[in-house]
DNA sequence: CGGGGTTTTGACATGGGTCAAGGAACGTGG
DNA sequence: CCACGTTCCTTGACCCATGTCAAAACCCCG
């Protein structure tokens, strides 16, 4: 891999065209990069951003605290995902980051992208636009979260990962790398790890999707997209221009 | 009121400096107005967008629909909300809007927006700031619905209506106009109409909130604010350059 | 090969859903 | 300004999906 930021050119590029010049004022966006091992927070709810991270290499994920322990996962981040760029219009954040297995993130200082998007108009759409994409993601986790069973809940999840894995060329066959453990699916899926439990056993064994060795199987992708009622329009998977 | 856009500044000026140049620059994008009777689907899931929706006068909302008639809520749009800005950047739209009250919507062409944003870059950053606090209200909620019981939903909307009224002036002592029926109160929390108008009783009976002819009257701020574990920080209340 | 974190399972509890029906409120036409 | 139909609110009885608590079993990883 060339560049540190190809990952998320890509991404960029399945929803419109890219220019080289656009795609090396991305690389030239990101100043410096950070290894940290799993399970790091990297930044804290609350927190005044003056850069945001790109997530190089590795799983990540976005969640809120309350109160007593209790934490929703709200995006789960896949290499190549600019995790935070919505921080540089918010300034201060209303989540926080952190890895998921060991990452390697890089950082674009907000001054740099408030320049580029300036000199760049067309290259400042396709940023607003990612976070805009973030944004539909929220939305169908509203309406996951507020209508489906946990069946659909996780079949929903997995159909989701599935579609965002493959655009990276992260999806082998029908297996994915999966690294959360069965508490963590239950704070992105809003069920207890137990409840969680009980539903992967019967999702394995009406043959729709087994996890084995922190990766995905999916059996059944049609019956598995029939149970989350699964419609990738929100993904924005088609190229248009912005 | 001087301009169609009035209220949508102010929201703005809450957070930042909007210079007379920029107000006027968003006066200029409306090209028309429109008026809708209340219950009215203005635009449909899956459409392609060639310009956004500004909500002149009047409630509305955003929903995704399920199979079997099931809805969810996506979020409560006020006066003054620029209701999808965020079709500008996505094209394609992964949600239906539809008036909650009889409305005037204003019109924003796609072009007349790419051509502010890149004559005006602040404008556009205060643009691009609008969808992202959107995001931050759509994380606010997958908390919600993924963590909080159903006191607790209902509290949180109660408040975050509050706040986000109050921007507008809107607020009237402890009250606020509220055109929602239980059923779609259901929708925004996903709970059934039965359960809402249950939780709404033992609200009430606990002294927190009533609802009475279509306006919200909050009794108990302090402990409505810590039924829901409301913290505005996600609001981005503050004002800070961007 | 020991031990912390996971996964799995069982027994039981409960918040919220479902179904059904009566009552209140409200808009519309006469 | 009343009558009537329709929608909305309210309540009761019962049910079920998911939560809680607790204990084994498993499984890496050092």
């Amino acid at each position: 891999m060339a560049g540190i930021t190809d990952r998320f050119i890509a991404k960029l590029r399945v929803r419109d065209e890219v220019s080289d010049a656009e795609a090396a004022a991305v690389e030239g966006l990101v100043n410096r990069t950070r290894d940290y091992p799993a399970d790091t927070t990297v930044v804290r709810a609350g927190e005044e951003l003056t850069e945001s991270l790109l997530l190089v290499d590795g799983f990540a994920y976005r969640y809120k605290d309350l109160r007593d322990g209790r934490r929703q996962i709200l995006e789960l981040n896949l290499p190549g995902d600019f995790v935070d760029l919505h921080g540089f219009v918010l300034k201060r954040i209303d989540h926080s980051v952190a890895t998921l297995t060991p990452a390697t993130i890089a950082f674009a200082a907000h001054d740099d992208l408030r320049r580029v998007t300036v000199e760049m108009p067309h290259l400042g759409r396709l940023l607003w636009f990612q976070t805009a994409l973030d944004a539909a993601i929220h939305r169908e986790w509203i309406t996951t979260l507020g209508q489906k069973s946990a069946t659909g809940r996780l079949a929903q999840l997995f159909c989701e990962l599935r579609e965002r894995l493959a655009i990276g060329g992260l999806v082998e066959g029908d297996r994915f790398h999966f690294p959360l453990t069965q508490a963590e699916l239950g704070e992105v899926t809003g069920l207890t790890s137990v409840h969680v439990n009980r539903t992967l056993k019967s999702l394995r064994e009406a043959g729709l999707v087994t996890i084995d060795r922190g990766a995905v199987a999916i059996h059944d992708l049609v019956r598995l997209k029939r149970e989350a009622e699964f419609d990738p329009t929100y993904l924005s998977l088609e190229k248009r221009p912005r």
